[in-house]
DNA sequence: CCAGGATTTGAATCGCCAGTCAACTTGGCC
DNA sequence: GGCCAAGTTGACTGGCGATTCAAATCCTGG
């Protein structure tokens, strides 16, 4: 039982790996169903079979890229030990395109997705509310952590700051995304940590790169 | 025959706005071409007169709709006379649900239309590279001008803070598109002008609202 | 009023793809 | 081994919607 409920999730899950990255490479609106079934090298009843319907799928889809990069971004963040660090590697982390191992440009795409569908359909909506809380909850706990620790000023509401900062970044996350010769990864790394330390309040050292 | 293109251009214009309106109401996604026909009162087969396919349309619709937006809102900055009062309108403008008048709030789902399939449709990646570079131009010009008039301090180069403050605000904007009750628009005006305050280098009054 | 081109129509075509289904396979359990 | 339930297949159905097209209709100049 244990293994037939084991395999269940595995499959459950690699369908919606398989989804994702075919999300990532051809856009939501021409993902077919056939699509990630030939990803999963598996006929295309079998998808429909583990997911009530595509809609249903490729919201979990979505959310489910997501929830692994949180996830490790989350364990890597317990061990850091500044909140100066902290942030310096989650600014590096959202940068598209800055660390290759991250695939964090194919993230930013999914985002996007992400935002369309948000606009018209309820459930993703939802979704996407949840996953942006966390994300804006994470660089509020860098800046309380900071400020136990005494490498930020106290300031403003740790939260406020978290939606100011998500959003700088989300912007230029975008600008970073489209128009890779005009705004390079390099300047959208140093503008984000300008902006950041501006409105934490914490001293920039002169450029480093 | 001047009659003749005039029918023409009204008739190819009226498309192109019946499709901006049907696009910002059922989405990109969801816009049928006959949505479009009977938008304007037509049949389904006069659309593919006036346009070679449907994607041909949609993509010329949606710089269709960005150009109106630009052309009310240049005719408007060259009436104002001060860059403080540029960049304030500027703004207004920018944030999504402010004004009613301007439908903002469906400038910016429109937006984010255009990001999606930029991702992926090289000739809407073109098109959009194009209206940004527009926009962010306008935002340099209000901080060139206020150098001239001594309003603005000198600085960094106004072409980089275009695109800073550009960024900005398009990052803000989502936030308060997506998550109405967490961010308000008036909260994300406040907060664009803290910014641009900030990065330009001038004074900003003690809150105003 | 007429010819001829520009518009406009709406029915017909065509391909595509989500979702269904009946049959087949597999693996665990008695 | 034989049975059952869960998994899996792939052919099939249905509907949808972009495009095409031949037939009206409208307009304009002559």
């Amino acid at each position: 039982m244990a293994s037939k409920t084991r395999q269940q999730k595995d499959r459950h899950q690699e369908i919606l790996e398989a989804a994702a990255r075919v999300i990532t490479e051809r856009g939501l609106a021409e993902t077919r169903i056939s699509d990630i079934a030939d990803r999963c090298g598996v006929s295309p009843g079998l998808i429909l079979y583990y997911f009530e319907s595509k809609d249903r799928l490729l919201v979990e889809a979505l959310t489910f890229a997501n929830d692994q990069f949180y996830l490790r971004f989350s364990r890597e963040m317990r061990r850091i030990k500044t909140a100066r660090e902290q942030l310096d590697r989650l600014i590096e982390l959202s940068v598209p395109g800055l660390l290759p191992e991250y695939e964090r440009l194919d993230e930013w795409a999914l985002w996007i997705e992400i935002w369309v569908r948000a606009l018209r359909d309820p459930m993703m909506a939802k979704e996407r509310e949840v996953l942006d809380r966390r994300w804006r909850q994470s660089i509020a706990d860098i800046i309380r952590f900071g400020r136990e620790t005494g490498e930020f000023p106290a300031g403003w509401d740790a939260e406020e700051l978290g939606l100011q900062i998500g959003a700088t970044i989300d912007g230029l996350a975008i600008q970073v995304l489209m128009n890779d010769t005009v705004f390079s990864p390099t300047r959208m790394q140093r503008v984000s940590l300008e902006v950041a330390s501006r409105l934490i309040g914490f001293e920039l050292e002169p450029a480093e790169a």
